[in-house]
DNA sequence: AATGCATGATACAGACCTGTCTCATCACAA
DNA sequence: TTGTGATGAGACAGGTCTGTATCATGCATT
């Protein structure tokens, strides 16, 4: 049976099945040889695309933020208020929660990997979890002033980045739930406006 | 200059080299050839003493568990109210946060590395988490009715896994920060008493 | 049909990985 | 003093790692 040469862009291809890998084996657990293998695509193809497998791998964040984003964009246009918007982040990190291969989150998996603020991948890190933050922050803009903003903005991304990894052990839906009960008293509004 | 034979239990020192290195370079990156060398040790030594790497990791976890329980355990000794043991709790993380050699959570790390939930390290890193979830629940037991104790407990985790992650690309005393101005409308106490 | 380029397949280099084995040495106890 | 067991030092096996090189093939456009 023949690989179906259908494929628009063996680039974009590589970059998928390395992110199915780094996200279910790890990214220094996952060989180079295991990427081609599973992308069906020869060695030199991949080298010819990508300067290293670090180099892929800042390609695979940079690739999952911007879906990311623009999920995130898309979401935010169907309600109005900051509650709202708010409601819709916790609803996407539960529908996240359980799909059946997830793994964490790959970006706080890849600080985890490479610690050296130097390095390009954690620059890269560093980039998305700041662009989410800031995303936070000017939707509660609206609904409250600007200290209060800030701290609760920071207080709602780190009790997402804790919900995924108590969802990792297995504890996700408990931990959306729980959110969903304290954001109130963060944001100042009664529960059922999220 | 010598190696000085003080070391009461090779083991042991094997022990804390394997986390300096873990905690710095990560698990995969971590060789058994460079922590012999820097433990100053011959390699039948170490495998002797354990019966694997991963058998190793998992001492090294099971280490800085217990002495994170310690650690918890004298603290809360030296204050009497709910509100004051979360108070040094925060005070705890603050100062993690700032020593030198900060390189984030070794068990979200590990978790991030072993993700296979049958895996012995995964099993010890929700040991430890769950183990600390229990704490600051019993913590908030005593400051709050049954149902809210277990949504504020919950959240007072995710808060403090995300401040680490926060820590780890350099926001630690800012995320700290942001706790303890959300706490007090957790946990429904003025700001002061924490 | 002819030409040029991306690709597949595979070998290869050099390094590193985990774990086992051997042997000389050293401390200590009987 | 003699024996015993832990240790240091290092070779070794078998595998995997990243990255490069080579060569044949197939596809598309001219």
């Amino acid at each position: 049976m023949p690989s179906p040469p259908v494929s628009p862009s063996k680039r974009q291809h590589i970059v998928e099945t390395a992110y199915a890998l780094f996200k279910r084996v790890g990214y220094h657990a996952t060989g180079i040889d295991r990427i081609i293998a599973e992308s069906n695509v020869a060695k030199m193809t991949m080298y010819r695309n990508f300067p290293s497998k670090d180099g892929l791998i800042v390609e695979v964040l940079e690739y999952r933020a911007q879906r990311f984003e623009v999920q995130l964009d898309r979401l935010a246009e169907t309600v109005a208020t900051p509650q709202l918007k708010i409601g819709t982040i916790l609803d996407w990190y539960e529908r996240w929660f359980q799909s059946p291969d997830f793994h964490g989150c790959l970006f706080a998996h890849a600080l985890a990997e490479f610690g050296d603020p130097g390095h390009p991948v954690f620059r890269a890190v560093g980039k998305q979890k700041n662009s989410f933050r800031q995303r936070l922050r000017r939707i509660l803009d609206d609904a409250m002033p600007g200290d209060r903003a800030e701290s609760a903005s920071a207080a709602l991304f780190m009790l997402l980045e804790g919900a995924t990894l108590l969802a990792q052990m297995g504890h996700g839906e408990e931990a959306v739930r729980n959110i969903r009960k304290v954001v109130p008293s963060l944001i100042g509004m009664p529960a059922k406006t999220q």
